[in-house]
RNA sequence: GGUGCGUUAGUUCAGCUGGUUAGAAUACAUGCCUGUCACGCAUGGGGUCACGGGUUCGAGUCCCGUACGCACCGCCA
């Protein structure tokens, strides 16, 4: 038996006990004829000591010790002579009378502590020290106890864990596929799903009546902070149910979790339309921990967001606002004393390329409610004290004004504005947490790379059914049964109802512009499934990592998986991806040609 | 595909308008130390300044290119 008892479990009840514990030495304090190792597993850390009842050998042994060897200890527990307050085993230490080590370690490249000096880079290449660390371990902890509780609720809900094959084919519409030749069928590939989503349905129609699965998806994207190639989605589905019953068994869910992870009682989820979190906040995914919403000063372009013309507040004919199709404005509660230095950062920020703005009109109200603005030689302060009602703003209140001749791009502006704006303000505490469903998105949304219209959530999502007959007149303007949650501004989940008939399913096809012979090609096992009595059905799917990012408070979702890929799509740990041998490559028919 | 920032000791970083032998902290090694817990003290070793080219009497420093890393845009149904 290596141990009796773990290195985070001994307390002064256990003095006197003889212990063997087993783990790595964190730090050797060598004082000569006192040595003191700080022996560390996952459970914590306790202090080996040896002292004068040590033998001379074991204390020459215990003096020689370097970081991260591998002990095994058996001692006495005894109370310290001075206590350390900062660990949980801080009142006590092992007099140890034997000492085996296990195993040596070379000198780690970085410090295994709380705050590593270890930058990213080095940390992944040897994620498995940087594993060893606490706060790392802790992500994963949650983790499991995340997943490990979506097992239960799901499970008291009646829904089966069924897993999907990895190995399907590629799809057209969404994101790049990752492909693995087909050695068996020589010049054909399979493709790793981006998302079990058709097999669940068919799972549906297999009559499984409620479904999950926690399981890997994989896009051939570029990665940011909170993308992979791999991620894990919580994958649901469920028969014979409208949107609200979805609605109501995950927004259960998120209470569940919400409550025993972070004992945390969340308010039911407002809902959101789409349209009204594109016009009030820029993004379909909005940061609600904060108001801060947009004032419409000008809209003479209705579009799926708002629908109704605004007349501008300002005079045609007089300055920076003429001929915009949109102006709108944002106030920030008390931020008057912004000074113009602020203000000029806040305009090179909106005016960055990733944002695009052209420039940053800004008001400020003052004590004696005048407004001084930016553009107070073209506008009278008539007009800024209609902006000042119009923006609800209170003395001490900055206003800042974008405008635009896209209604949409302006909105996107400002969403960014909006957020750095509630970032400066401390608006958006980690800590705090705001959830909502936003609703009705759009079907469709207009590529302009593919010059047609492609589905915002997946072709399988069905239209709300009063907008069915917008299908053939207007289909841009039609509404999904489509749902996302979002919480802090981070889109965790979403899903729709999907269709269940060949007849409607094809008819979706063809808007998006696929020919009945490629839709049979692709899809013909999906609509075949539906003429055997498909059952109506929608689900929800949540990306796990993003989820526990949220919980865990990090800023991306590389810190709470275990071994995350770079920027560049690579493993630095295990170097892949990576070279083929000739002989795999001839046995697969493929051909590599060099890169010039 | 694009934009920005970065690459100097094992590690994290400093190094100004170009100018002697490139520094600090930490880690590491050796010695001293009977209560450390960020132990302390002393001594010591450790550098292809990412790579290639250019400007210059002279480049860690300026310019161009490449590679790599991070963040972002595009992309991500």
């Amino acid at each position: 038996m290596y141990r009796t008892r773990t290195c985070g479990e001994l307390r002064l009840t256990n003095v006197g006990e003889r212990v063997t514990l087993a783990g790595w030495v964190q730090s050797v304090h060598n004082l000569g004829a006192l040595t003191f190792v700080d022996l560390r597993d996952r459970y914590g850390i306790t202090q080996l000591a040896f002292t004068e009842d040590a033998s001379e050998e074991l204390r020459q042994k215990a003096g020689k010790l370097g970081r991260e060897y591998v002990l095994q200890a058996t001692g006495v527990v005894a109370e310290r002579y001075s206590k350390n307050k900062n660990i949980p085993t801080g009142e006590i230490e092992i007099l140890v009378e034997e000492l085996n080590i296990l195993n040596e370690s070379a000198i780690p490249p970085f410090t295994i502590e709380e705050n590593s000096d270890g930058g990213d880079d080095l940390r992944m290449k040897y994620r498995y020290l940087d594993l060893r660390r606490p706060v790392v371990r802790q992500n994963l902890e949650l983790r499991h106890k995340f997943a490990f509780e979506v097992r239960r609720y799901l499970d008291e809900q009646g829904f089966l864990e069924i897993e999907t094959p990895v190995l399907v084919n590629s799809t057209p519409e969404g994101a790049r596929d990752f492909v693995v030749p087909s050695r068996m069928n020589p010049g054909q590939f399979y493709a790793l799903p981006q998302s079990p989503q058709t097999l669940k349905q068919l799972l549906m129609v297999a009559g499984m009546d409620r479904y999950f699965q926690i399981v890997k998806c994989f896009r051939d994207e570029d990665l940011r902070a909170d993308r992979q190639p791999e991620f894990t989605q919580i994958d649901c589905e469920m028969s014979f149910v409208e949107q609200e019953d979805i609605l109501q068994m995950f927004e259960g869910m998120s209470r569940h979790l919400f409550k025993v992870i972070k004992g945390i009682d969340i308010p039911a989820l407002p809902r959101m339309t789409w349209a009204d979190a594109m016009k009030n906040y820029g993004s379909d995914k909005p940061d609600t921990r904060f108001g801060m919403e947009f004032v419409e000063l000008k809209n003479n372009q209705p579009d799926n967001a708002s629908r109704e013309i605004v007349e501008s507040i300002f005079p045609d004919g007089f300055g920076v606002f003429d001929g915009a199709v949109y102006i709108g404005a944002i106030c920030a509660e008390g931020q008057a004393v912004y000074t113009r230095k602020q203000i000029d950062q806040l305009t090179d920020f909106v005016k960055r390329p990733q944002i695009g703005a052209k420039g940053l009109v800004y008001a400020r109200v003052e004590e004696d409610g005048n407004v001084k603005s930016s553009v107070d030689k073209f506008y009278t302060q008539e007009t800024l004290q209609v902006l000042k009602q119009k923006m609800n703003a209170k003395p001490g209140d900055l206003i800042l004004i974008l405008s635009g001749d896209d209604a949409m791009k302006v909105r996107k502006q400002l969403c960014e504005l909006r957020l750095e704006m509630g970032s400066r303000m401390g608006l958006r505490d980690k800590n705090k947490f705001s959830c909502l469903w936003v609703i009705d998105f759009p079907m469709y949304e207009w590529s302009d790379e593919e010059q047609r219209l492609m589905a915002m959530h997946h072709p399988f999502t069905s239209p709300k059914p009063e907008d069915i007959p917008l299908l053939d007149t207007d289909p841009a303007s039609v509404r999904a049964n489509a749902y996302d949650m979002v919480i802090n501004g981070v889109e965790v989940g979403g899903g729709s109802i999907r269709i269940h008939d060949a007849k409607t399913q094809q008819k979706i096809f063809e808007i998006l512009g696929f020919t009945p012979e490629q839709a049979q090609q692709k899809f013909g096992f999906l609509m075949n499934a539906f003429k055997f009595g498909a059952p109506p059905h929608g689900g929800l799917a949540y990306g796990l990592d993003r989820f526990v990012s949220l919980f865990a408070g990090l800023d991306s979702i590389r810190d709470c998986i275990a071994f995350p890929k770079n920027n560049s799509g690579r493993d630095v740990m295990l170097d892949a991806p990576g070279f083929l041998e000739q002989a795999q490559l001839d046995e697969l028919n493929l051909q590599v040609v060099p890169q010039e």
